[in-house]
DNA sequence: ACAAAGTAGGACTAAATTAGTCGTACTTTA
DNA sequence: TAAAGTACGACTAATTTAGTCCTACTTTGT
């Protein structure tokens, strides 16, 4: 499976909302505007303010804000706030727990999904939250 | 999640392993060899048959082999072979069957999603069998 | 001729992952 | 102080993927 999860894409129908709109917007507001379950959608944002990417305001005027520019924020950034799962394969992982992966003495294909991984990421960090617009 | 099925990792080890013994190599023996459970390994190799990838030789002495210089085999095409979803969304379809997306109407990070798409399936294509050796 | 070693493939079960829901607590502004 | 927000853990349901089982067909060597 190479597709996306339904997380990463209400995270970026929201970012591109918050992005049209330049200014607080709420996740009720979006999760209404775009058809989105409003649950889930709270904590997508959730995990994109822990992550960074956006700011959070409390209280009856409160929302959602971009914390920077459109241009800034890569897809590569929101995938990782999003998604479980990053990596191609079970055996890449960021923080070199290889022993995971049941296969990891017979699996002869390490380095080649290692190479491919970093162009995906390549691939996704080149599109940003602007071209969403 | 960006994650490769086992069928795809199960079958990029068996193309490696064909490509590296240059002849044909049973599914049994590449199951042994590889740690691949035997029957989910047989409908991989069925799958990669029936794309065109490798051929088959039925009866004692048979098996699969390549049909093609691992050099002119790329990824793109061998997870296409052996992966349901083959797209990063559920709305780009190849055959334009975009109608199974409930969020159609709504979604407005169709065209995005379909470069993306393209991107990736670039990256997938750069890289072939050979580069597995 | 026939047995052994293969591929072919449908039907099914189990496991894992993802999507979605529910309930409750905390925070701020009008 | 109430309404409108975010915060977050626990849970259930749905979907997808992995893996198993069984039976049939095909070819080569003896």
């Amino acid at each position: 499976m190479l597709r996306l999860s339904k997380r990463v894409e209400y995270g970026l129908m929201a970012l591109q909302y918050l992005a049209k709109s330049g200014t607080v917007a709420t996740t009720r507001e979006i999760s209404a505007s775009k058809n989105i379950p409003y649950d889930l959608l709270a904590k997508v944002m959730q995990s994109l303010k822990s992550e960074g990417i956006i700011d959070s305001y409390q209280g009856v005027r409160g929302g959602y804000a971009l914390l920077f520019s459109p241009e800034s924020i890569n897809l590569s950034r929101v995938v990782k706030a999003l998604d479980e799962h990053t990596t191609i394969t079970e055996c890449i992982s960021p923080s070199g727990e290889h022993a995971t992966c049941q296969m990891f003495d017979t699996c002869t294909i390490k380095e080649p999904m290692n190479k491919l991984q970093l162009r995906m990421e390549e691939s996704m960090g080149k599109m940003t939250i602007a071209e969403l617009l």
